[in-house]
DNA sequence: CGCGCAGGTTTACAGCGTAAACAAAAGTCC
DNA sequence: GGACTTTTGTTTACGCTGTAAACCTGCGCG
C-alpha cells in the first residue's frame, strides 16, 4: 500500500511556475520556491528543466496557448479586434507576461501558432507577407505597450480619477502645463479602457484598411 | 598636499551606473560593481541614492533627457515623426533602457517633460487634451515596441537575412505556412530597418491626421 | 542476483541587496 | 582652540538567488 506520488514532469514544473508568478510576480518565481510548492527541492527541478530561463519561457507559451486565435475571415478587422482583446485580457490575466511577449528571444509553438494565424488571416485577404507582418507587428506593439501601461494603473474609473488627483500634486504647473491639464482632466472625466484600448487600435486597423484599396 | 579625491555625488553615481548598464546590460548593474568603478564600497552608495530601483529610475530618466523634443508647430505630422526617430535612435544606443519605458513606475524630470513637450505639440494643433494623450500613448507604444523588437535583431539588411535563413529551419512549413513564408521571403529580400519603422509609425500618424478633419 | 541508470538530495559556491554598527572626517558653535 | 553634531564611507552580517558537483536511492533488466 506504499502512496507512490506522482512523478515531477516538466509540465508540473511548468503550472506550478506558472500560478506562482501569476500570484506573487515573475521576480518572486524562484527555483527554490518552485521546488516547494512540488515538496521537493531545487535541484530536482534541473533533471526536468534546462535552466530557470527554460521555466519563463515555458510558463510564457502556456500563456501564449491561452489567447485565442484569428481564423481567415472576410471580416478581417473584427478578427484582428477579437484577437487583440483576447490577448488583452489574457496578458492582464498574467500581469508578468507582457513584458516576456515583447522581449522575443525564441519563442514557443504556441506563439508561432498565434503569430502564424495572425499572419494567416492577414495574408488571406490580401496582405503581402511583409505586409501582414508589419501589421501583426504594429498591432501587437498597442497591444503589448497598453497592457503594460494599464497594469501599472487602476482599472476602474473611480480610481482612475482618485490617483490622477494624487499625481496630480506632484506636477508642477508652470513646467508641466499640458501634462498638467491632461491629469487634471482625468481626475473629473470618467473613461472605459475598452475605449482607450480601442482608440489606438482602429487608428491602427483603419489605416491598415485604406492600405487595401 | 592631500590629495583630495573628489567626492561621491549622485551624479557621479548615475554616470557610472549608466555606463556599466550601457556595456553589461542591466542584468549586470549591481550596487557593488557600480561601487567599484568609483573606488568605494557598496554600502556607501546608500549615503547618496535610496536603493537600486531608484538608481534605475535615475538612469532611466538620464536616457530619457537625450531624446530631442518635438515643439509646437504646424507640420505636427513632422515633428512627431523626428521625435520619434530620436527616441528611436536613443534607446537602441542604451539597449537595457527601452523595457523601462514601458514599465512608467513613477517618472523623472526628464521623462515628464518629454511627455509635456510631445502633449504641448499635439494639443497646439487642435487635438484635445484626451485625444493627445491617447495618441502619445500609441506613438510611444509604438516607437518601445519596436525597439524591443530589434534589440534581439541584427540591424544590417545583410545579417537579417542570414539570421531568418537559420530561423528557417526551426520553423516547420507544414505547421507555421504563414511563418515560414515570411520568414523565407525575409531570407531573400533586402529591407531597411526605417522602412519597418515608418510603416507602422505612418499608420498611426496618417490616422491622427484623419481625425483632425 | 547484481548492474546500471534515472531521478531526487545534499552540500557548496559565488553573487546579490541592504540593515546595523562602527569609524573617520567635516562642519558648527561656544 | 576645543567640543559636539552631522555627514560620509567601511565593516560585518543576513537571507536570498541560480546552479555545479557529488551523493544516495530505488527500479528495470539481463
Amino acid at each position: 500500500m506504499t502512496q507512490t506520488r506522482l512523478p515531477l514532469t516538466r509540465d508540473r514544473i511548468l503550472t506550478a511556475a506558472l500560478r506562482l508568478a501569476d500570484e506573487e510576480g515573475l521576480s518572486a518565481l524562484s527555483m527554490r520556491k518552485v521546488a516547494a510548492q512540488l515538496s521537493v527541492e531545487a535541484m530536482s527541478l534541473y533533471n526536468h528543466i534546462g535552466n530557470k530561463a527554460d521555466i519563463v519561457a515555458g510558463i510564457t507559451d502556456l500563456v501564449a496557448g491561452e489567447i485565442d486565435l484569428p481564423t481567415p475571415d472576410f471580416d478581417w478587422k473584427g478578427q484582428m479586434k477579437t484577437r487583440s482583446r483576447s490577448a488583452h485580457r489574457v496578458l492582464m490575466q498574467h500581469p508578468w507576461a507582457a513584458a516576456q511577449f515583447q522581449q522575443p528571444r525564441t519563442p514557443g509553438p504556441s506563439m508561432m501558432t498565434y503569430i502564424d494565424a495572425t499572419l494567416g488571416c492577414l495574408m488571406a485577404v490580401g496582405f503581402t507577407p511583409a505586409q501582414a507582418d508589419h501589421a501583426r507587428n504594429t498591432i501587437d506593439n498597442h497591444v503589448y505597450g497598453f497592457t503594460l501601461v494599464h497594469l501599472t494603473r487602476p482599472t476602474r474609473s473611480r480610481e482612475i480619477a482618485r490617483q490622477a488627483k494624487k499625481m496630480l500634486k506632484e506636477i508642477p504647473q508652470d513646467r508641466y502645463p499640458n501634462l498638467h491639464r491632461r491629469t487634471q482632466e482625468m481626475s473629473e472625466t470618467t473613461s472605459t479602457e475598452v475605449d482607450d484600448f480601442d482608440f489606438g487600435l482602429d487608428l491602427i486597423l483603419d489605416g491598415l484598411d485604406a492600405m487595401t484599396r
